[in-house]
DNA sequence: GTGGTCTAGACCACA
DNA sequence: GTGGTCTAGACCACG
């Protein structure tokens, strides 16, 4: 179901919230399906409960899913961008950080532009959400 | 001279990593300068000297910078890009998450390519090292 | 009929406990008039019959409505306000935690009363119960 | 220090996000005022760490406070109130439900108006925060 | 059944 | 020293 590496440096809860997004991004999970239970997904991916709870409430402060009390956590039907400057300026922070990797690792202009088409590709990012 | 935020989440000692790298791409330093010493650059960013200590270790296993016992730090004059299959892994991971991120900001796939273009320019990356 | 929105945090009971004093306070339900029965607000509503049950029982407790056996759910004809200490420190501390959230919205004295005084010609309080 | 209620209903890490955010406002913490530590605090309200750390990074989202790594949690030097529709629907919300309850405590309008006032000076509400 | 909160105690990275 | 993450296990309110 969802891809969790143990040992990697970025927390478990990061990589689910990662996980999750890149899910609804590609299809797999749909606006209004119902994500797993804490208790379910936590048994399943060996991971302890309280985790998995603070990956679904981090979603839930973007917007991404939603909770029903009682009845479960689901993704949001109506997800929509909204402006937001300071992760905009981390975005930009980031990509100059992984970009300078890049350039390190020898990959030049063409070769970079080129990688970031085929992993858009992969994860279905095509003429954006509206 | 470099660009620490205090505040940011992520570690000062990789700031500074990633401020001399720039630094080096768009030639502000040269293959062959000296660096500041630890302490001089530690008292004019008021920073710990371990953090910038830290930074200097990290290039040298980067080989990205040298140090010269008793004359001081300076920049590689033959940075090598070398292949690694784990970092390019970890590229590609990062690249991902940012993507993702760009995605869920509202970005479509050719106001993203845009940004990337816009970024190896200031940052000076064209067609590669060797 | 009543507003219930599924994915609030405040739980259902407690939305219709509040939705029904307020029909009360701006006359849509007057003194004498029969509740819907549990059963067909709970299908109306599409909400656990439950649910419906324990926000009666909520009312019935505070004097608000009461329950004739085999006759149904009326509005109290004679609530009359009583003086409860405990009501009062709770009211009193809802009430800082909200004037402290709207200064923190940027709201000032000036505009937070303004907001008192409309939300409360739009509710229909005017000069007490008694 | 902070007033905290362990029989509340209300989570102990939500009081505790009002009663700094409470103590912010009267004064007896200044912008750049270091907070006590997450193990400090937690052993004199006799808390566990875990949720004072929850308080925290509920702050820090707000962007109330920001911790620096190493060294520790201050009170932000400024914060300024941004327009959050979100939030704006939530107070008023909260505004009319506890509105609601002041009229059922038999409070007509002017005794709530005076109410508010004196809960406004209490808290050192005044102009606003710019 | 669901998620939300809390405790106890552990380990880690950072400065 | 600081905060950040994780586990284990418990209890509660809600529907």
């Amino acid at each position: 179901m969802f891809n969790i590496d143990q040992r990697s440096s970025t927390p478990i809860y990061q990589q689910l919230v990662q996980e999750i997004k890149e899910a609804i991004l590609r299809g797999a999970l749909q606006p209004g399906d119902k994500l797993p239970s804490v208790r379910d997904l936590a048994s399943r991916l060996t991971i302890n409960p309280n985790t998995i709870q603070k990956s679904y409430q981090e979603l839930e402060r973007q917007k991404v899913i939603e909770t029903l009390r009682g009845k479960g956590t689901f993704v949001c039907l109506d997800y929509q961008a909204r402006e937001d400057k300071e992760k905009m300026r981390e975005l930009k922070e980031n990509l100059r950080k992984t970009l300078v990797e890049a350039h390190y690792l020898g990959l030049d202009q063409e070769r970079i532009v080129k990688l970031v088409r085929q992993l858009m590709q992969e994860l279905g990012i095509g003429e954006g959400l509206e």
